[in-house]
DNA sequence: ACGGACATGTAATCGGTTACATGATTAC
DNA sequence: GTAATCATGTAACCGATTACATGTCCGT
């Protein structure tokens, strides 16, 4: 149910709408935990239900500002502190690898050196952001810097993975 | 469709029943694309149902052995080589770094600590398959090595993240 | 004879995506 | 006036998870 955690994430920096949080998601969740329109409003109706938000003012065209609760605050603490986060992650990437057997080997090189170029491409988009960010000691900046190295991380490490495997390819025999 | 395809990737090694994939998923695809039972033989009868795949022996207990056909084998190739892997996934242990702010700076520090933990855990598990699987110069080893270590660089990025990470808290003004 | 492995299937539910549907307010 | 933006909601569908349900074969 991260979601739910990621808009009571959200809220605990301040009331929002629907249509407020919908531009977070866009803005700066989207490469983390993206969500639709629809999900979202469905799923604040569901954080008023169980009284974790509640709205707190109504505005024009029938917006409706909703506030993190204590319990709501209390429920996001806890997912932090106590819940284990989720080893495994799907990867379809990864899933073509095993399957590049039934390829010949020219297409298994080509798919690997894509990877790299796609790892490199992530890489400097990122590296862009994190020039925007690389000022404050505020919470806030911090831990953006930190889930924007991850990123960094990742995209290097793919890369260099993609270009080291294409390597790996001349020991295969000739098809 | 990923499941599809890895369904279509494992027939590509053979004729396989059900309770044949079912296995080969948690031994070898468990940690790339997780696959329950029910899903499996559902989507074995829209495999045969849309051609993609046939029966082609039926044994003791109703045991029915499926085999790839060619329209498999076109869909598989074509799925690899032509259709563009998803790049970036949810991670519901990024998600948390996010909102690090509304817990203490030392249950923050705490959880990176975990997940350098877990990363290492993770490596050396890896690390004793890497072994296993060392030899053979077979176009089955040499993707299954390559797989194998994108999980090794992957978990070594992920600890040594989290030990920077933990470094960079103290960057944080006191709360 | 019995337990463990083999073997297949269905139903309910959940989270996520896409599409549809509608309308108010604001800036120019 | 009108286009862009603000704003909320619903419905259909899809893939994945969990639980239920049933039965057979093989080794000891």
């Amino acid at each position: 149910m991260s979601l739910r955690h990621a808009m009571l994430g959200l809220l605990a920096r301040g009331p929002a709408s629907g249509y407020d949080l919908m531009k977070m998601f866009e803005i700066s969740l989207s490469n983390v935990w993206p969500a639709t329109q629809s999900q979202l409003y469905g799923e604040l109706g569901r954080l008023a239900d169980t009284g974790l938000a509640e709205v707190v003012a109504e505005g024009p065209r029938g917006r409706k500002e909703y506030a993190i609760t204590d319990a709501g605050l209390a429920e996001l603490r806890h997912w932090i502190t106590d819940v284990e986060p989720n080893r495994s992650r799907r990867s379809d990437m990864l899933l073509r690898v095993f399957f590049l057997d039934t390829v010949e080997p020219e297409q298994a090189r080509h798919y690997l050196r894509e990877r790299a170029a796609a790892a490199t491409e992530q890489q400097d988009g990122l590296a862009k952001v994190r020039e925007l960010i690389a000022e404050g000691r505020d919470p806030l900046s911090v831990y953006g810097r930190i889930a924007v190295e991850w990123g960094l991380r990742f995209s290097a490490m793919q890369r260099e993975w993609a270009e080291w495997a294409v390597g790996q390819l001349d020991q295969l025999p000739p098809r």
